[in-house]
DNA sequence: CCTACCGATCGGTAGG
DNA sequence: CCTACCGATCGGTAGG
């Protein structure tokens, strides 16, 4: 143990930055749990000892906050943009799915630490991330609103189960199409949006 | 502590069963989490110290085996007859939805412990219960691949986005419906089912 | 950025 | 079913 044990992971030795220790957590919590990492396992992937991640970082729950608001925004600066739009309900629906599966794609490991470890944050970190997360589902709530106003969907739909459906839908979607990737982003962002908006039947 | 501790929670104080013991572990596991519960938590739920845990079980991951594979076994029943039916996919596949929230709301705990909480076991129990988990899976593969050849869902489909698609959605959506309760199981189990099979667009 | 260590807590066991 | 305790590990701090 000791020096063969610190270098491990990491290509060169020279100082440790904030961000360097924010992104050595987010590949440990995406590929375990935050619960499952110690502040030992961080160290261990930047090259310091534990003790002096505090130098750098505030606590173990701050890194995670960090990743997770992260994780959210970047789903939150590219949909919103598609909600605001003046196209039909169902064109913005098919345009955020196929968005949200094209951000997913390009930060997987943000995705599934905001997505699905937000539940290890407590207190006010907690209710900011739940925030956040309200403001990602207004942003298909509106867009199914619009559509029933609009005509373009069903009308005896069940508005909030539609929504809870598109957004599990993506949500899950997300870990096993980056383990499988058994076609493109953009064509499973297709298939999920036509499944949504069209149904499987012809 | 001591006495008043060890009795909340619970209305009486005969013998304890390892069924008792299962039956708060699913409680705590399901409003918590695997690793925010520790044996202490159990044991004051029950009535008894920690350590006597151990007369009537073998260990905390051999209690999350269990309900884990309960949790699966609780679908794989009900949805197997419906895969083996005579009825077209497209009936089957509604079917199967409906069918699906009913057991959801029938055993919420055992649903979101054994759908968000596998992961937190190793070895070869995590083996056994990812072999559940394909075998739930394959449920709703062979339904999908069964409407494509029938011709009756659309042939450019992506067979594999659709089967994720799906489950995804009954997956993710069960925490929210069990929350927020907004309408019956049954009719929560339509709009699921009409949305996917029939899609938004009217 | 290190060594050394704190108090707390963990799953589990011994012995009765 | 209890008391008492095990070795390990946790997040985090002191002092340099």
């Amino acid at each position: 143990m000791g020096i063969g044990k610190r270098d491990a992971g990491r290509g060169f030795s020279g100082p440790v930055s904030a961000d360097a220790i924010y992104s050595a957590a987010l590949d440990l919590f995406s590929r375990h749990s935050f619960s499952a990492i110690g502040m030992r396992d961080i160290g261990d992937q930047v090259g310091i000892r534990s003790g002096s991640l505090y130098s750098h970082i505030g606590s173990k729950e701050e890194i995670l906050h960090r990743i997770v608001r992260d994780g959210i925004n970047n789903y939150l600066v590219e949909l919103r943009p598609i909600r605001d739009q003046d196209d039909p309900a169902a064109d913005r629906l098919r345009q955020a799915i196929r968005r949200h599966v094209d951000v997913m794609s390009r930060t997987p490991n943000h995705t599934s630490v905001a997505f699905h470890q937000w539940q290890f944050l407590g207190g006010d970190a907690k209710r900011d991330v739940v925030q956040l997360r309200d403001d990602y589902e207004s942003i298909f709530s509106k867009i199914v609103e619009d559509g029933v106003h609009e005509g373009a969907f069903r009308a005896l739909l069940d508005q909030r189960a539609a929504v809870i459906a598109i957004i599990g839908m993506l949500t899950f979607s997300c870990e096993w199409y980056v383990r499988e990737q058994h076609v493109s982003p953009d064509e499973f962002g297709r298939s999920l949006a036509a499944i949504v908006v069209d149904g499987l039947v012809r």
